[in-house]
DNA sequence: CATGAATGAGCTTTCATTCAT
DNA sequence: TATGAATGAAAGCTCATTCAT
């Protein structure tokens, strides 16, 4: 077993751990037992506990960042929409992503802070700039973009946040589409 | 000082503390000093840091909860949504509440879940009830109401918790406006 | 037992076990079994296994430095020099304040190096006024006293030291007369 | 590079490592990544940390004591005591002697004590040795040779101790100068 | 009721050493 | 010989909780 092998072990022995246990709950000997290795070995891959939460953190972030795509404004912009949506809610539809994520990584210390932050900044950046070209192109309400950009992530995040909460299983599928249709008409009806 | 003194005196340094330091942050330490009391008098009115946590949870959510109250069909409706929005806002515009109760309650303890799952459950289900009314009434879109509820949730509490994760300050009567907008129109420019 | 005579046996119990040990070779638990006390007992007395240390060596320093006196010109000079001299043998004739003030207490670390070189800056400084006085009397060779101060050190303290190490007993009274023969002749047959 | 170039590395590279970091502040890492070479390595030339300490300071003893020669009764004698007192000083002049073998080398365990005592026990034989030829030719006063050799390895060594622990730099050649001086006629006017 | 000294389980982390390659 | 991943004993420290006064 190569060290990358052993590292990419460890961490995901970590991620399985943090997201079952929380990061307050876990302790780096439920991460070792997990993998069937030494205390010491950690320690080898990881400057320790807090550092190999925080890379599980990055591993998640990337896999949500990612998911979301720049709109090309010459080609079918509600397909795309759709797309990132749906990139987005299935990068998020995964408990571990969402108990690590979205609660435990919350206040751990300043450090980690920082790393939300900048997850969230990216992310509702990424939000708001195709806010912004929906605007110009007329097909985005007038208004504070920032507000809008929250709320929609809002939007997104709470009924899986929601689901995971309360152990159900979450359909991507009808959550789409029920983000299309708040997106494009809000929820009362409109006349 | 009474007993009942005593513990609302208790009661309230632990929120302090709490929404200060969060939960894992916060020792039964800094609660007593907070109050200038022995250690013991702490235990004489709370089981333990746990209990005092819960007991702050607890008196949370009911300021929360509370804000939410029945549409009455035969008076002015939106005035009515636009009051509950008003109220639920305000109440979660407190630093305190948001650190406390999105953040620093979830996934503490299955009891603590549990907790939290009455009061999203009991959020929810006055959401959900006010929707199927709307429905009843042909103000509110036809489709899955839980899900709904849920996005109106999320739409209400991301803008709060942003601006608390980024320490900036809230505009209630911005985040209304805004609310309201896309509540009955959506983000996107209809047809 | 109140605080204060917990503290005392404490501290008494860590001047025993880091004389027999030496700070690296002590572990806390030796200390708290020397007691017969609970770990967290400790940790409500002294900081840590460095603070305890730090307490003793400074009771240690105290008794060293507390033996030296000022010399008043106006009476029998020689018989205080004697006095001095005698206080100051006796008080490092024990085998737990040479392991620990003149072995195990250098270069722990900077703090603990700043408090050795105040210890020494102080003795050293007794030392070089008395020097400097006799000087002006006309019973001090003339010369750099700051040398001679470490010199005359260094006379004393290192037989006491090689006693400790050989594990002998050092007889303070012949010590104290060889001392004196040295500093009045030196050890070479004057002229 | 022969074994024996790498050994001499090594050994070199630990004589830094501890004279910089003392021997509890060291770790086999230090020492390594001086040399750059693999942690195998290491424990190919020396059974261990311990071990690389004691060839350290078995190194140090050679360079102290080699430079204490014999007087040789038939030629000019304190010109002799001058060369080795030069010698002495010179050798323990150097802040890396000065930290491993007086401060670092103390009471790490038996077996160090062991070397430690021979290294005095040889370095005062030869001044015991010195002392009693001097009696025999009446150049020394009579009394205690063991006490009068301690005392002189103090008068020696304290002051280079001191200067390594202010930071000071110590000029050998007033240091001689001064110890002359106290050999030949004590620190107090004579008669 | 109030006090606060005592408790001790439990956690993270270090690092000298080994040994298969 | 050189390598370096793996080991695991051992240490310091925290803090929620108890209970005799």
């Amino acid at each position: 077993m190569t060290p990358d092998e052993r590292r990419a072990q460890l961490l995901h022995a970590s991620r399985e751990v943090f997201a079952r246990l929380g990061y307050h709950g876990a302790n780096v000997s439920d991460i070792i037992a997990e993998v069937g290795v030494a205390r010491g070995t950690f320690y080898n891959y990881f400057d320790g506990k807090r550092a190999a939460f925080q890379a599980v953190v990055e591993e998640m972030i990337d896999e949500v960042v990612s998911g979301v795509r720049p709109i090309d404004v010459t080609a079918d912009i509600s397909a795309q929409v759709r797309a990132n949506l749906d990139r987005l809610v299935r990068a998020m539809t995964s408990e571990a992503v969402v108990r690590v994520l979205f609660s435990e990584a919350v206040g751990i210390d300043e450090e980690g802070d920082e790393v939300l932050r900048a997850f969230y900044g990216d992310t509702l950046g990424r939000i708001e700039r195709a806010l912004r070209t929906g605007q110009a192109l007329g097909v985005v309400r007038a208004g504070d973009v920032r507000l809008k950009a929250r709320c929609l992530l809002g939007v997104i995040k709470e009924p899986v946040v929601q689901a995971a909460l309360f152990g159900e299983d979450l359909v991507p599928d009808a959550l789409v589409a029920e983000l299309l249709e708040i997106l494009a008409s809000g929820i009362l009806v409109g006349d």
